[in-house]
DNA sequence: CCGTAACCGGAGTCCTGAGTCCGTTTCGTG
DNA sequence: CACGAAACGGACTCAGGACTCCGGTTACGG
């Protein structure tokens, strides 16, 4: 068992990821793996030969967005003002959303596989530090948590989508409304209990309870 | 050309539509037909001649959910508390959304058709309505449009969709937070100017400009 | 009660897209 | 340079789902 692949193999390897990369950020989920052999110029063959299934091919991509997004927490995270450190976190990752149409449309199936879930939690805990600093900063209300974050993230990226091609950049105008109902003064208390650490893992494994 | 169907096809038309209201709504777009004639009692020969295509039997589905949403609006409407009344048909709207996975898959194929995109242009102006009069009684910012009101509100209902199924209900939270942010005092300008409404119209019909 | 036109059901067709297979080509080592 | 192993490509197979077609059935006017 070699664990060194052959030259071709590797840049083929790269290509192929490129590809992947790009055609399920622009094309969604459902982009047929011919337009990735295509764009990487490669025969399907040797996609599926590295990637026994186009689902194993959408969570290595995952996985390298998910990583991206660590990133950009912990950029935020040097930031000696803890409000913008949130903001402008939250307007990076927006953006990082809405220009990955495949990370929109992921759900379950992919946020509870097993190489993605656990980097879900490490940004997901990114995040709490962010929010746990902007609230003692006093930037934030008290009632939000970290389990919000992401959940908000995707509500201003799912329905930014719906305008991004016929008004690009629409989606800051809403995120822009979600950051103002974070401020610390809030009108009233939340209608709901905030999100549990199970809650939040059956919904992104994808179970009942 | 006769225009009065034979009793047992009027039967059928009726268990196909509602039929299909329900399978879409659970399943969402891609529910195959063939579901929809089981749950109908019917074979797939007998939707398909009424309506030609899998698309026409959407278009009727989702016509019907518009009217429903103008209802709720008017319904709002009656009300003499125009903060209140805002805020309920939010709630109320969201519930319906949320119940009906289609209608949160539906993007401008559906939207820009003919009968529905009328539809909608009725629905956004009942919306501006309940807005105008919630921001005259200086209930909501003065900033936010009538467009808004229906991004808004998909931005919930997408992202709630993702955590019904584990988190029922959790969409309230999501909801109240941006309700927090139509409050009156806007805490900083918002980053991006209103959609316009040939800016709507592009994204309602699928138009790059 | 009969005749016929409208209607029904679901097996069959066609197409799309995932995943396989094998003859051909390329790499890299002796 | 030569040769075996590894990798390549894309035609092929297979499954699922939209839509068609026609032999059988049902409604309903006379």
């Amino acid at each position: 068992m070699t664990t060194a692949l052959r030259a071709d193999a590797q840049r083929n390897l790269v290509r192929v990821l490129d590809a992947a990369r790009e055609v399920f950020a622009e094309q969604g989920i459902d982009a047929p793996v011919t337009d990735i052999a295509e764009r990487a110029g490669v025969g399907v063959g040797t996609i599926f030969r590295r990637f026994p299934t186009k689902d194993d091919l959408l969570v290595a991509v995952v996985e390298q967005r998910t990583v991206q997004l660590i990133d950009a927490a912990d950029a935020a995270l040097e930031s000696t003002d803890p409000g913008a450190a949130l903001r402008s976190f939250m307007e990076t990752a927006a953006a990082m959303h809405i220009s990955d149409v495949c990370w929109c449309e992921a759900g379950s199936d992919l946020f509870g596989r097993d190489g993605i879930r656990e980097l879900i939690d490490v940004l997901v805990g990114k995040m709490g530090e962010l929010l746990t600093r902007a609230q003692t900063a006093g930037q934030v209300r008290s009632d939000v948590r970290a389990l919000d974050i992401p959940v908000l993230l995707m509500a201003v990226a799912k329905s930014g989508l719906m305008l991004e091609e016929a008004v690009p950049g629409a989606w800051k105008r809403y995120l822009g409304i979600i950051l103002d109902g974070l401020r610390p003064e809030a009108a009233r208390p939340l209608p709901r209990r905030p999100l549990s650490r199970r809650e939040f893992a059956a919904a992104r494994d994808g179970q009942t309870a």
